[in-house]
DNA sequence: CGCTTTTGACCAGCGC
DNA sequence: GCGCTGGTCAAAAGCG
């Protein structure tokens, strides 16, 4: 365990080092050109679990009270195809009523990735929904014992599509392509991505009951960009208290496990029909151009309560760290 | 010993 | 129907 984390410090010096001398992207705005002292924090301003989870952005977002939400939107941009995109846009066009229970099937909220094909990523499973259907597709018993065993390996029942869960996506750069936020994983899988060289990993949450998935990949084009997509939402609250987040986090719009230092958004649905998604690092390959209307406070001011928002108006690390442009007064609405 | 990771096989969905 | 691809399973191996 120690070793481990010595590897980790390791790595997260590595990273440190690597990000202070990393260059913006030339598709990112000169807005987004955060200076590099971002990145020289020292590692002990972090908490341990966070050195590693480049969450430290993310507790300077927290000090953002308002943020222009635009300067974030890349990170609404959906992952979808481009008949996604059209049926998106024929449905704001149209826009069908969506009960707050059931997030839109093409919930897979995304930033545009910066591989081309990442953008066929369409399927998942409910995992819930499967459990029963599981058990409903154990009905099909009069195969023979060979064909049995196999069908046990996979009885998932056929002629009805698996229900997607509600999928968050962001970008990090990151050295550490498992980054920590603070819950347990299991990796249960890998796959190399089409015109990939890096592989995806998935990983499930641990704790019993809790189906929340992850898939991480690194981007094709920028090896030190990390890609991770969250699935469902976690049934309970992270074990991990990270520093910087404390009351923060409990205030934080409901969430209940926003004392992750990731802060994985983890959205209401049943409150917010749109999601919340954060920077956990830098935004990368912000694509202005590429937003997808439908979601269209997708990404909105993180609100805290009102303590914190005052302890916060002080921008503190951020005034030095966010470009003025990208903080925003709060408005009165 | 218990937990995690690895890895090949399998399945579902989709496009042609 | 077939092939491709993403996603998942589960046995084996690894690790502390």
């Amino acid at each position: 365990m120690i070793e481990s984390m010595d590897r980790k410090d390791q790595e997260l010096k590595t990273e440190n080092s690597l990000m202070a001398n990393s260059t913006f992207s030339d598709e990112i705005p000169s807005s987004f050109a955060l200076p590099a002292s971002i990145f020289d924090m020292p590692c002990d301003h972090l908490g341990d679990h966070q050195k590693g989870s480049s969450s430290g952005f993310m507790d300077m977002l927290a000090g953002i009270s308002d943020y222009d939400p635009s300067l974030f939107e890349w990170f609404s941009a959906p992952m979808m195809s481009q008949p996604q995109q059209q049926q998106q846009q024929q449905e704001q066009q149209h826009p069908l009523p969506s009960p707050a229970s059931t997030f839109p099937e093409s919930s897979e909220v995304v930033n545009t990735p910066a591989t081309p094909n990442s953008s066929s990523i369409s399927s998942s499973s409910n995992e819930a929904a499967n459990e029963g259907q599981n058990k409903a597709g154990g009905e099909e018993e009069d195969q023979d014992d060979q064909d049995k065993n196999k069908k046990q390996l996979k009885p998932k029942k056929k002629n009805q599509k698996r229900q997607r869960e509600p999928r968050f996506a962001f970008m990090t750069k990151s050295e550490v392509d498992h980054l920590d936020d603070g819950y347990r994983w299991r990796k249960y899988g890998q796959k190399a991505v089409k015109n990939s060289p890096y592989p995806r990993s998935y990983y499930r949450c641990t704790t019993a009951g809790c189906g929340v998935k992850k898939r991480v990949e690194r981007s094709c084009d920028d090896s030190t960009i990390v890609v991770t997509t969250y699935e469902g939402q976690h049934t309970y609250t992270c074990p991990v208290t990270p520093r910087g987040s404390i009351g923060i986090a409990t205030e934080a719009a409901g969430y209940s496990s926003l004392s992750s230092p990731f802060v994985v958004p983890q959205p209401q649905y049943q409150q917010q029909q749109h999601p919340y998604i954060y920077s956990s690092q830098l935004p990368l390959n912000v694509n202005t151009t590429n937003l997808n209307p439908s979601f269209p406070h997708f990404v909105q001011e993180r609100r805290f309560g009102t303590s914190s928002a005052t302890l916060l108006r002080d921008h503190g690390l951020l005034q030095d760290i966010v470009p003025s442009q990208m903080r925003k007064e709060p408005k009165e609405e």
